[in-house]
DNA sequence: TAGCTTTCCATACAGTGTATGGCTGACAGA
DNA sequence: TCTGTCAGCCATACACTGTATGGAAAGCTA
């Protein structure tokens, strides 16, 4: 195993994906190359492609590590309704952590495949009512509005991180989810109009 | 006005976008080049820059081609909640018929200021009974859910076009919208959970 | 006709992703 | 100790990108 003469130790996939990641918050994904994270890593260009296929599966990788950040909380006996807005939350935090990256990571359906999520997010809708035969189709629609919105956030869309806007959404989707355990399971959430 | 030596007329930048708006729809966006859209309007790549500063302008100007395709209708008297999936639907046709370039309209917040769609559903909302302190924060959220979900679909998130999820979604939203109504203006708008 | 302006084009440069093939140094077996 | 074998690394090269620069050609006005 001949290592680099410029460095101690062998390069990983980690390693570089975890340098990747680290060039792409601090100067965006269009100003990331394969040349410049090479120089990053002190390791000339094609050095990388041992570890790597290719570009495309670079920034894969850089996704998956990403969204190996979104830990959902357990079942903490609290309402449906605060834990919606706990995921919520939780997502929102995310795409703050890495502004730069989060537009491409809504551009891939890798994000709606985090399997940890859709069961948690499953659970807290059911406990709002949701009819199993509708699960899959809200549980999406939840997850397409949140990062929808997060991505218009991100983008620019308000001036500058605006925590009412977001309450008002969350807000606006626990209202919508309402109707449900009005209707089927006979809860009777009532509407909470206020946001915060 | 010297005219170039292969074509009949000059150039212009309504010919230029037009172009490159069919090669985006063909290709993919990231498939366009400055020297591909050339050849296809038989010119010399550097011929575009006397009419468009650079490439980013020149994605620009197509996106706001693509929103000038968006004319939503004036007030026909139905209820809110059909002027409602109205709007979602043109906007989600629009995204089916530039599914290549619908990203990139979704990540730049040239998206957000189309006026004449704000109006009209700023217009809807208060006939949802949305207050008029919190207009601006429902109507963004409205808007990026529903940009958000359809940037979902067309990264194929769903398996292939769902038009049910897209009914569980615009309802979801409309029954979220029908507390405003329930609670404000004391609209006695009963929550609709049935989708379509 | 002369000059000006608009449009176009040829060349060139720095930067990109990556295919190809060769070098180096660590290990296994003799 | 000598000799493969091989993983890891690197130098070179190619096709492509956006675009800066400067010059050529065609139409207009004077």
């Amino acid at each position: 195993m001949a290592v680099s003469a410029r460095r101690g130790a062998p390069l990983s996939p980690e390693e570089i994906h975890a340098e990747a990641l680290r060039l792409i918050d601090e100067q965006g994904v269009e100003a990331l190359s394969m040349r410049k994270l090479a120089a990053a890593l002190n390791v000339n260009p094609m050095s990388l492609y041992h570890h790597v296929p290719n570009k495309e599966a670079l920034l894969d990788g850089v996704r998956t590590l990403v969204l190996s950040e979104i830990k959902p909380a357990d079942d903490d006996g609290s309402s449906w309704q605060e834990q919606i807005r706990g995921l919520g939350a939780g997502l929102r935090a995310l795409a703050h952590r890495h502004p730069s990256l989060y537009p491409y990571l809504c551009a891939h359906p890798q994000l709606m495949r985090q399997d940890g999520v859709s069961d948690v997010l499953c659970r807290v809708l059911a406990a709002a009512g949701v009819p199993e035969d509708r699960m899959a189709a809200v549980r999406n629609a939840l997850f397409a509005f949140t990062a929808g919105f997060l991505l218009a956030e991100i983008n620019g869309m308000f001036p500058g991180r605006d925590d009412a806007a977001f309450e008002e959404a969350v807000t606006l989707i626990v209202n919508g989810l309402s109707a449900y355990g009005r209707d089927g399971s006979g809860g009777t959430a009532h509407a909470e109009v206020s946001p915060g």
